[in-house]
RNA sequence: GGUCUGGUAGUUCAGUUGGUUAGAAUACCUGCCUGUCACGCAGGGGGUCGCGAGUUCGAGUCUCGUCCAGACCGCCA
């Protein structure tokens, strides 16, 4: 038997019992006359003593030769320390050993295996397994367990049933890059890799499965970001016989849960906000409303004057930015040259001090007074103390500056706080969305999303500005969730493929199964899915998805571990009926 | 596809205006140490300054290219 306890068992109550533990050398301490040993496992650590009048010559030998990371099993009597530890959990015992096994040696980590460790990113990465002992990472691991595992449980006692979905699917040109894998059997011809199991989960409805849910992994062949990996989890969810409102209802139930459960935070009915409204007043349909700063819109104040930036600017528009005015000139500077950077793409920035006297002093005096500037601090909420940020120009564009500019001055003010938790319904997403490249509609969700009621005929006049059954949850800034009303009927499902520039040959040929599906008595349904990784890193309080995924992907979607992707043997290309053409490059 | 930042000891970093033998901390090794727990003390070993070219009497330092890593923009129904 390797161990009777683990490394985060014994106490007091345990002293004079004969144990036997094993795990991982943490660190030895060699006085010469005792030898210390933390002995870790993923419960916790226990000091084991050796010492001259105690333990065996060959003890104290063997003991002074174990290097960091040696796995050993030793056997010993729990005895009360000397000296305690308040620390940690087994700081009044430590183990008196009669009894040292080295099961394996370990080479020197290449870092050091501690809560704040010396190691890099590309290092840690690299020996994640290593990375992995480390306190930090291991309670990440294990809270993202529990968080799907209160999924689960709430989920399935809400009778949902949790059913798998293929993973070896048909690539679709709508959306995302797919990941693709060539057929061996069928010469020439690829399955991909799904970006969700969106029509399967409808199908699932059509099959009478009523209420379905899937922790899954889902595949995007899109480039990376902190908060972005090629696979990531999903938590997808489908029910039939419901409207936008039995959706938002059960969902914002789980939620709720969540939070509860893993983060003790009640929260009562959450903020819904249309997707209009959430553009007008932070820029963004993922607004963080943990603070204030809203825009406040100053075409009708700013305008008319002399200034012929602000006159030739479709949107003027200002945040009032709380205790700005203590930024030095020199900050403020430094700001505008912020939002002039390539990312955000400002001209300029326009700024307005609020004097605590009352008294407003702006970067463009020469064209407004102070009765021009008490206007622009009514409109966007200013009180004496703050300073006013405001950019002007095209409208879509400049509301994305100034919500930039908005989430970057509340990071830096320390507005952005981890355990404070701030959901919202974004609704009524637009159904469809122009696209420049192509210079048609796409959906803006997917294209089986059902517009609003009695919209159908907005379509054909105004596409733009036609209104999903579409809705995102959204907590501190990000987005977690995201889902529809689908459309159930074949002939609404035809037009909309139409709309959205398929030929029908294309429609029948990528989703013809979803509408034969749609002619044997469909029923309305409706779903959501969240992304596990961000909400699991949201609810722990962090920004970087991959610190809550065991085997990350880096920048560039490589294993820097395993070292994948890799090239494969001429044979395989072969089985798989591939030549390579890279000449290209 | 683009912008920015970084790459120097096992690791994290410093390295001045281009100038002697490239430093610190930590880790590692050796010795000492009668209660350590970030143990302490003394000593020691350890460098392709990412790689390649160029400028120069002389390059860790300047220039160009390239590779790698990270953040961001585009992209992500």
């Amino acid at each position: 038997m390797y161990r009777t306890h683990n490394n985060g068992a014994l106490r007091l109550q345990n002293i004079g019992e004969t144990v036997t533990l094993s795990g991982w050398v943490q660190k030895t301490r060699n006085k010469g006359f005792m030898v210390w040993v933390d002995l870790r496992d993923r419960y916790g650590i226990t000091q084991l003593i050796f010492d001259e009048e105690r333990s065996s010559k060959e003890a104290m030998t063997m003991a002074s030769e174990l290097g960091r990371e040696y796995v050993i099993q030793v056997t010993g009597t729990v005895i009360e320390r000397e000296s305690k530890n308040p620390n940690i959990a087994t700081g009044d015992i430590e183990l008196l050993v009669s009894e040292l096994q080295v099961l394996n040696s370990s080479l020197t980590p290449p870092f050091t295996i501690e809560d704040d460790t010396d190691g890099g990113e590309d290092l840690r990465m690299k020996y994640r397994y290593l990375d992995i002992r480390r306190k930090p990472v291991r309670q990440n691991l294990i809270f993202r367990h529990k968080v799907a595992m209160a999924v689960r449980n709430y989920l399935s006692a809400k009778n949902f049933v949790e059913i798998e979905t293929p993973y070896l699917i048909k690539s679709t040109p709508e959306g995302a890059r797919d990941f693709v894998v060539p057929s061996r059997m069928n010469a020439g011809q690829f399955y991909a890799l799904p970006q969700s199991p969106q029509t399967f989960k409808q199908l699932l409805m059509v099959g009478g499965m009523d209420k379905y849910f899937q922790i899954v992994k889902c595949f995007r062949d899109e480039d990376l970001r902190a908060d972005r990996q090629p696979e990531f989890t999903q938590i997808d969810c489908e029910m039939a016989f419901v409207e936008q409102e039995d959706i938002l209802q059960a969902f914002e139930g789980l939620t709720r849960h969540l939070l509860k459960e893993i983060n003790g935070v009640e929260i009562g009915a959450f903020p819904r906000m249309t997707y209009d409204e959430a553009m007008k007043k932070y820029g963004n349909d993922k607004p963080d409303i943990r603070f204030g700063m809203e825009f406040g819109e100053l075409n009708e104040v700013a305008q008319h004057k002399d200034f012929n930036v602000f006159n030739q600017a479709e949107l003027v528009v200002g945040i009032a930015v709380p205790g700005g005015n203590q930024f030095t000139r020199k900050e403020i500077d430094e700001l505008t040259e912020w939002v002039k950077r390539p990312q955000v793409g400002a001209l300029g920035m326009v700024y307005c001090r609020y004097n605590d006297d009352g008294s407003l002093k702006s970067s463009v005096d020469k064209f407004y007074d102070q009765n021009d500037l008490i206007q622009w601090a009514k409109q966007t909420g200013a009180v004496p103390g703050d300073l006013i940020c405001v950019l002007s120009g095209d409208t879509a564009k400049v509301r994305s500056q100034l919500s930039a500019l908005r989430m970057e001055l509340a990071q830096r003010m320390g507005l952005r706080k981890p355990t404070v938790f701030a959901p919202l319904w974004v609704v009524d997403f637009p159904l469809l969305e122009w696209d420049e490249d192509t210079k048609r509609y796409h959906a803006m969700h997917h294209p089986f999303t059902s517009p609003k009621p009695g919209q159908m005929e907005l379509l054909k006049t105004h596409p733009g500005e036609v209104k999903a059954n579409a809705y995102d949850l959204v907590l501190n800034g990000n987005e977690i969730g995201g889902g529809s009303i689908r459309i159930h009927d074949k002939e609404i499902q035809s037009k909309m493929f139409d709309y959205l520039g398929f030929t029908p040959q294309e429609a029948k040929a990528q989703f013809g199964f979803l509408m034969d599906a749609f002619q044997y008595g469909a029923p309305p349904h409706g779903g959501i899915a969240f992304g596990l990784d961000r909400l699991v890193a949201i609810l722990g309080g962090q920004e970087t998805i991959r610190d809550f995924i065991a085997f990350p992907k880096n920048n560039a979607g490589r294993d820097v571990m395993i070292d994948a992707p890799a090239t494969i043997h001429q044979e395989q290309l072969n089985e798989l009926h591939l030549k390579l053409n890279l000449s290209e490059n």
